[in-house]
DNA sequence: TTGAAAGCGGTACCAA
DNA sequence: TTGGTACCGCTTTCAA
C-alpha cells in the first residue's frame, strides 16, 4: 500500500480511501491510484485489515471425524453452504475420532482467530473449551453433544429412531434381534442401543448381551461379529446395523455367508435401494443437521444468547425390503 | 499480551519469550509469566505474528465443485493429510461448477492470505491468475488442467482409462457402444471422449453420433438419455457411463427398463460390487490424485521451481460382471 | 479533499 | 536475563 501510494503519488490515507471506496476522494486521484493499484498489482491484506479492526476473519470451523464417511461430506457441504450465504470462509479439520488431536485442532482454529466453532466431537469431555467458552467464543456441537459443559448442540432422535426401527422388526416377528454398532462411549452408539432396549421392553422382550456387539468401526471387525452373530446355536432372525458404516460391512458379511436374515441400519446410504434386498434403514436428513447447527452458530455470533441449545432433529424408517423379511423356522426347529 | 506482561511485572518482550519458548528467561521469571497467562487466559493471536512476520498464514487453500460428491470429499480428505503432515490448516470452498464463484472464490482466499491453492477448476479460463502467478503464488490443478495458462496439474489417464474399458466391450463382442458424460466443455469428458473414438477406430467401428449423449451432470437428464439411447431401433448393446454421477443414474435408468447391456463406468463407486450385477469400472486411487497434487503445491512452496508440470496419474480396469455381459440378439433380428 | 501520526498485537534488534 | 523501540500493513482520528 506503500508502494502504491508512493507511485500514485499521495498518502497511504489516500489510498486507503479509494481500496475501501470511501467517499470524497477526488475522481483524478481516485484514477492515479487505481492505475498504481493496477500496475503494482497491489492487493489488501485482510489480515492487517482484521488486526487493525480488531474484528475477526470471517471465518468458521469446521471439525468433523473423516471427511470421505459421505455423512460428514455432507455436514460439511451444508455447513460451508451456509457460511457461504453469511459470507464466511470455513476451515476444515479432520478429529479422525481422536480427542487429543480434536484439542489440537480446536486450540489452532482459535488461534488462528476464527470467529465460531461447528464440531462433531471426538472426546467425551470438553471441559477444556471452559475458559474460551466464557470469554465467548461460540462452539455448536453437531450429532454429538458436549461432555461436561454446557454448549449448544444438534443431535438426531437417535433413541426414537431406533426405537421405532426394532419395533418395526419385532412386528415381522422377530425376537432374537441383534444390535451391532460402536462403542458404548460414543453417545450416539449409547443412545441407539437405548432405543433398542426400550422397543425389546415394550415388546416384554428379554435384552440379551449375546445379541448386542459394539467395537470399534473397522470393517473387519464388524464382519467378524456379524459371523459370530450368525454362528450362534441360536443365531438372530434380524439384525440392527447402528450406523452406516457398519451397515455396509454387515451387508458384506451376511451376503458371503448368503445368510437371510432382516436388517435395518441407521443411516441411509446411497444405493440402499438398488442392492438386491433394498435396505430398510433409519433416515434423517444430514443437511437439515448440519444447517441447523451452522444456523444457530452465525445467530450466536449476531448476538443471540439464549441458553444453550439441545435441538432434536427427527428420523424415519425409509421401508425398502431388508427389513421386512420374516424369521425363518430354522431347519429341525 | 501486554495485560499479561503488567499482571506479572514484566516488559512485553520477555512475555513475548516465555510464549514462544525462546532461551534465556529466568525460570522464575517464566512462572510468573505464565501464572499469568493462565489466570488471565490469554492466547497469542496469529494474526499479529504473521503480520509482523511477514510470513503467510500456513494455510493452503482448497477449491473443489461439490463435497458431497464422494469423489471429491476423498479428494478433500488426501489433501488435509498432506496439509496436516506440514503444519498448515486448510480453507476449503466450493466453486459448484460456476466459473464466476470460481474466481470469487480464489480471490477471496488470496485476499485472506492462503499460501497455496490446489483447485478443481470449474471455468476453462484461467487468465484472470496470471498477475497472482507472476506474483509467486502458487496454484495446483487438481483432475482437470488449467486453461489459458501454464501451471501445474495433476490429472488422470481420461483416454487411456476410456480406450481401455471400451476395447473391453469390444473383445466381449460389442460394437454399437454408446458413451455417457458431461458436457464436451469439460475437459475430462473431452479426454474420455477421445479414448472412446481411439478405441472405436483400432477397431474399425464408425464413430455414431447418436450414441453419443453429453449434458449437464442432473440426474433426471441422464435417464432419460439412457431411456432414449435404449429406445432407438438400434440400441446400443453396451453403454460407457463416463463418471460417477452419471454411473448411478444409467444404472437405475437400465434397471427401471430390466435392460440387459453391457456397463462400464468411469469411477469406482462404493457398493459397486454389490450390486445385482457387480459393475465393472475405470478406477484409480482419488488419494493419490490429491497427495499427489498437494505435495506438489508443498513442495513449490518450498521452493521447488521446475517448470510447470502435467502429472497423470494411472488408471486400471476393474471387472466385476456388468462389462463382460455379452450382445443378445434382438428378437427377430 | 488530503495528510500526519498513533495504534491494532505482536516480534526483531540492540542496549541495558 | 531483561527492556526499549521501531515496525509489519492497515485504519482511525484529527488537523490542514
Amino acid at each position: 500500500m506503500r508502494d502504491v501510494a508512493a507511485t500514485a503519488g499521495v498518502s497511504l490515507k489516500t489510498v486507503s480511501r479509494v481500496v475501501n471506496a470511501e467517499a470524497g476522494v477526488d475522481a483524478r486521484t481516485t484514477a492515479r491510484v487505481n492505475a498504481a493499484i493496477a500496475s503494482l498489482g497491489y492487493r489488501r491484506n485482510d489480515a492487517a485489515v482484521n488486526l487493525r479492526k480488531g474484528i475477526p476473519l470471517a471465518t468458521i470451523g469446521l471439525i468433523i471425524e473423516d471427511l470421505a464417511n459421505p455423512f460428514y461430506a455432507s455436514l460439511a457441504r451444508a455447513v460451508e453452504e451456509v457460511a457461504t450465504r453469511h459470507e464466511h470462509a470455513i476451515v476444515m479439520a479432520s478429529s479422525a475420532e481422536d480427542p487429543e488431536r480434536e484439542r489440537k485442532v480446536v486450540f489452532d482454529m482459535l488461534q488462528r482467530g476464527v470467529d465460531g466453532l461447528v464440531m462433531v466431537p471426538a472426546g467425551h469431555d470438553h471441559r477444556y473449551l471452559l475458559p474460551e467458552l466464557s470469554r465467548g467464543t461460540r462452539v455448536v456441537f453437531l450429532d454429538r453433544g458436549p461432555g461436561g459443559i454446557e454448549a449448544d448442540s444438534i443431535v438426531l432422535e437417535n433413541a426414537r429412531g431406533t426405537r421405532e426401527a426394532v419395533e418395526h422388526l419385532i412386528a415381522h416377528g422377530h425376537r432374537r434381534i441383534a444390535f451391532v454398532g460402536d462403542p458404548i462411549e460414543v453417545e450416539t452408539s449409547r443412545e441407539r442401543l437405548d432405543g433398542y432396549r426400550e422397543a425389546l421392553d415394550a415388546a416384554g422382550i428379554d435384552f440379551e448381551p449375546a445379541l448386542v456387539r459394539m467395537g470399534p468401526p473397522r470393517e473387519s471387525l464388524i464382519q467378524a461379529a456379524t459371523r459370530q452373530l450368525l454362528a450362534m446355536p441360536q443365531p438372530p432372525t434380524a439384525i440392527f446395523g447402528q450406523n452406516n458404516r457398519n451397515a455396509l460391512a454387515i451387508i458384506r458379511a451376511m451376503r458371503s455367508l448368503t445368510a437371510t436374515v432382516a436388517f435395518i441400519g441407521f443411516d441411509d446410504f446411497e444405493l440402499a435401494d438398488m442392492l438386491p434386498v433394498p435396505v430398510t434403514v433409519v433416515s434423517y436428513d444430514p443437511g437439515e443437521l448440519a444447517r441447523t447447527a451452522a444456523e444457530l452458530l452465525f445467530a450466536r455470533l449476531a448476538g443471540d444468547s439464549r441458553p444453550p441449545q439441545r435441538i432434536l432433529v427427527p428420523t424415519r424408517l425409509i421401508v425398502r425390503g431388508s427389513g421386512e423379511i420374516t424369521p425363518r423356522r430354522r431347519p429341525g426347529s
